[in-house]
RNA sequence: GGAGGCUUCGCCUAGUCCGGUCUAUGGCGCCGCACUGCUAAUGCGGUUUGGGUUAACCCCCAUCCCGGGUUCAAAUCCCGGAGCCUCCGCCA
């Protein structure tokens, strides 16, 4: 939810990211309306209340024959109290329905326009040449015996697979690698819940426009989480935070996703998953500091994939292609030789106040007042989708993939990764 | 899954049987002021969180785990739910 004084006070400017977003302008007049229907409300059943009190205060103290009519007078207030109340109830039932229409406000400076607007920041890394038939990554995953989606698909359905001998190894590689980096740079690790409730869902806003999108536990009324952000940022739910600097969290997670609509895309490998692990990182700040927050998460994403030795390039996302949440936000892309293409590994979002507004998380200001803090998100591992990615940048003419030098610790060493090879086990990095 | 107990303004706690004097008691902590040439101690005052209104102060409303109900009136009575604890069963 956005700040409903920013659209009391600044219409045009919540005005002017909608249309930036493309989005229906007239919601920001409609949650206006609401908003003063409300406090109209409010005003009526609190000035009602005051006089029922009154006068339920009076029937104690009224002489014996004065009591019938005293007695009467409250009744009758109270009659018109009730009827107040559920006006009262119903305003706010609209103002909150208006006010969960509405998107977050986007930063100055997004690129405007949908999908095709993203403005590209930055590429890093040399596209790698090869001399030979480049293979995509199941049929690499295969040979080593590191992929199996038949199999998957047979267990659990299309969209799921299984992670064998090197596969698995390099899920725990890579989640390790992620979990110490984020650990060394002062995040607090945490293995979160991939089951939640609906609260936590909605107060991340992924119960708006995108809840095709979620797997929902009906019989116990919970969700499959699409990421850990939805527990992370839920953890601190109706707390008051001491954010005299940021407190960072890395997450790892399942991840469900129902992929509604996606039809088609991605239907080879394991780029697009029903489930997936993922550490996250997530960050509870004051305002202020969330536009430098989200430049760091952005540089650890980028540390992380210069470690695997990923090329990449970074992209501005285009207001209209936002999440509900966000008000900025930046993909890094990492090169998949299969597709001759860029592919989306890694994405980092600033939602300013608006999620922490739903879950009611704050923070106590130098004046000690309570306000209400920011929340980012930044993807450290996507872990199935940078297997993919490995697999393809580094694969070799004869089937072997190179191992980057950062995840050999957690494969035994190995330098490379060769069909029919035997498994070392995972040496924990040298003491 | 079954039985019982608990939940009060940061923490602890009084109040709940028997509805109105609860505008919620006291202690701890915290903040301010006074006093003591330091520290400590002491005294006085303040200290839930939201909303409405306001230039501000004031004032008003809500808030005793949550949601309903009874009543002129609910921390208190009734119904439903959640969380925590204990015991039994089951389970990795």
């Amino acid at each position: 939810m956005i700040d409903l004084r920013l659209v009391r006070e600044h219409p045009d400017l919540v005005t002017a990211s909608q249309r930036a977003r493309g989005a229906d302008e007239s919601r920001v007049d409609e949650l206006l309306a609401a908003d003063a229907a409300r406090r109209d409300a409010v005003r009526h059943a609190d000035e009602l209340r005051a006089q029922q009190k009154a006068a339920s205060q009076a029937v104690k103290k009224a002489a014996p024959e004065e009591r019938p009519a005293v007695l009467e007078r409250a009744r009758a207030l109270a009659a018109e109290v009730k009827e107040a109340e559920e006006a009262l109830r119903a305003a706010d039932a609209a103002l909150r329905a208006a006010h969960l229409r509405l998107p977050n406000v986007v930063h100055d400076g997004v690129p405007p326009g949908g999908e095709d607007d993203a403005v590209t920041l930055r590429t890093v890394g040399e596209v790698p040449g090869y001399d030979f038939e480049v293979r995509d990554h199941l049929q690499i995953g295969e040979a080593l015996g590191a992929i199996d989606t038949e199999r998957g698909a047979k267990v659990s359905g299309a969209r799921f697979y299984f992670l064998t001998g090197p596969g698995a190894l390099l899920e725990f590689a890579l989640a390790q690698l992620a979990i110490t980096r984020a650990v060394a740079a002062g995040f607090t690790p945490v293995v979160a819940p991939a089951l939640v409730k609906p609260e936590a869902m909605e107060g991340t806003g992924f119960l708006g426009e995108h809840d095709e999108e979620v797997y929902r536990i009906e019989r116990d009324d919970l969700y499959l989480v699409g990421t850990s952000e939805v527990a992370l940022a839920g953890m601190h739910a109706g707390e008051v935070l001491d954010l005299s600097s940021p407190r960072r969290y890395a997450g790892w997670s399942s991840c469900f996703r129902r992929e509604a609509g996606s039809y088609g895309k991605d239907t080879r490998g394991i780029i697009r998953v029903h489930w997936f692990d993922k550490v996250e990182m997530f960050s509870f700040c004051r305002p202020e500091e969330a536009a430098a927050e989200h430049l760091r998460l952005l540089a650890w994403e980028e540390e992380f994939l210069r470690a695997l030795e990923l090329p990449y390039r970074v992209v501005d996302i285009a207001a209209g292609d936002l999440g509900t949440s966000a008000a900025r936000k930046y993909d890094i892309e990492a090169w998949f030789p299969s597709q001759g293409a860029y592919r989306e590994l890694t994405s980092t979002s600033d939602c300013t106040t608006f999620q922490a507004r739903r879950l009611n998380i704050r923070y106590k200001d130098a004046d000690g007042r309570n306000q209400t803090a920011a929340t980012l998100n930044g993807t450290l591992c996507a872990i199935a989708r940078t297997i993919a990615c490995l697999l393809e940048v580094h694969q070799r003419a004869d089937g072997s993939v190179h191992v980057p030098a950062a995840l050999r610790p957690w494969l035994g060493g190995a330098e490379v990764l060769t069909p029919g090879m035997a498994l070392a086990a995972p040496v924990p990095p040298a003491a």
